[in-house]
DNA sequence: GTCTATAAGAAGATAGAC
DNA sequence: GTCTATCTTCTTATAGAC
């Protein structure tokens, strides 16, 4: 294998997700997965045991990363621009984008947490809710002490509509497409701004 | 009396629209949904020809009553409360709850919309896009018309994360759950005037 | 660790009787 | 319009050689 310094294990992890963001968990096969890491089928179950253990592998490889990101941003504007909400939203909202044009099937990785809270895959989703749910109660806590008076309930309504809004953004699935001049990564910024002014506006409501 | 008026081809559609919100398209297969119809696998093919045209026609179903409600709601708005932003909101949020709790697989339906933008289907979407666009772009000069100094590109963003604010929220994913002393009716009506609220405030900024 | 080969079954679609 | 039976292809998973 002249090609690649990364292992088999990795090669698939980074095929899976790729090929699941396309076509999501139950449209995509093991063999799409193995031919594209070209690698042979049955290293699929030899490295993860299963199809399904291998969707939460693949999860847990961005969203750790994402969540370290999150709160490092988050613990870094509680410092440099205390009590300001936009700040708190771009600790939020930046790593989701970072994450998304990090590498090669970075990006696919958003359209993979669209998927699973559509696919109402109740394994996939007390996973994500047992391993995550921390974060977001971090910035619902981040959020309160910005916004004062705001009561508990209003505020997660809130952080739930900018869940939603920043899973659809990130899919590219609305009206706003990438014109053809801007790059992806002006693109993503683009976004992000559009996104926290927005949101902000709309939590202070 | 009770299931046997309905025909072949509505009993499918009903049984196809559960089944695809609570496995997707591609997880769900043609063998699930005639079993929960209780007719003939072949009856699929004779009544939609495949199974890609069945997956347009559970869209079709719901979205035109829809579609056609938003329309009627944001014209009357027009009339009822000129200029009125809120208003032009409730005409979009509003009919996605009333077709959500229409009848029985009226909530499946909302998750189906939430499927449709996660499993990147290109042959819905382009489906959807075509049948549908009319209405958002109605909207679109609607919100205009109400926000004069907005430009058209944020009008277009804040219009994307309405969408995928309302959706996240109507697909029960999130922090918020419905209450035990809440009916289901109630809790969709705060959604409503939280989202209300809140993307007005957004929009505005 | 990686391979070939294959088991065991499910998928979409169709032909043709009634 | 609805049925049974079947074709072809694809799926996950495993056994066993190297």
């Amino acid at each position: 294998m002249a090609s690649t310094q990364f292992s088999t294990k990795d090669r698939i992890l980074g095929a899976a997700e790729e090929l699941f963001a396309q076509h999501g968990f139950m449209g995509t096969s093991l063999r799409q997965v193995t031919s594209r890491a070209d690698v042979n089928i049955a290293a699929v179950n030899y490295h993860f045991g299963s199809k399904e253990n291998l969707i939460n592998e693949v999860f847990r490889r961005r969203m750790d990363e994402m969540s370290r990101q999150r709160l490092g941003q988050l613990e870094q504007a509680s410092k440099d621009r205390p009590g300001e909400l936009e700040a708190v939203l771009a600790a939020f909202v930046e790593p989701a984008l970072a994450v998304a044009r990090d590498r090669q099937g970075g990006a696919a990785f958003i359209r993979v947490i669209a998927r699973a809270y559509a696919e109402k895959n109740d394994g996939l989703r007390q996973f994500l809710s047992e391993q995550y749910g921390h974060v977001l109660r971090e910035f619902a806590r981040a959020i309160a002490q910005c916004v004062p008076g705001l009561e508990k309930e209003q505020l997660y309504w809130r952080l739930d509509f900018l869940s939603g809004a920043l899973t659809y953004a990130m899919s590219d699935f609305g009206l706003i497409k990438r014109p053809a001049g801007v790059s992806e990564i002006a693109h993503r910024k683009r976004a992000a701004d559009e996104l926290i002014r927005f949101a902000a506006a709309g939590i202070k409501s």
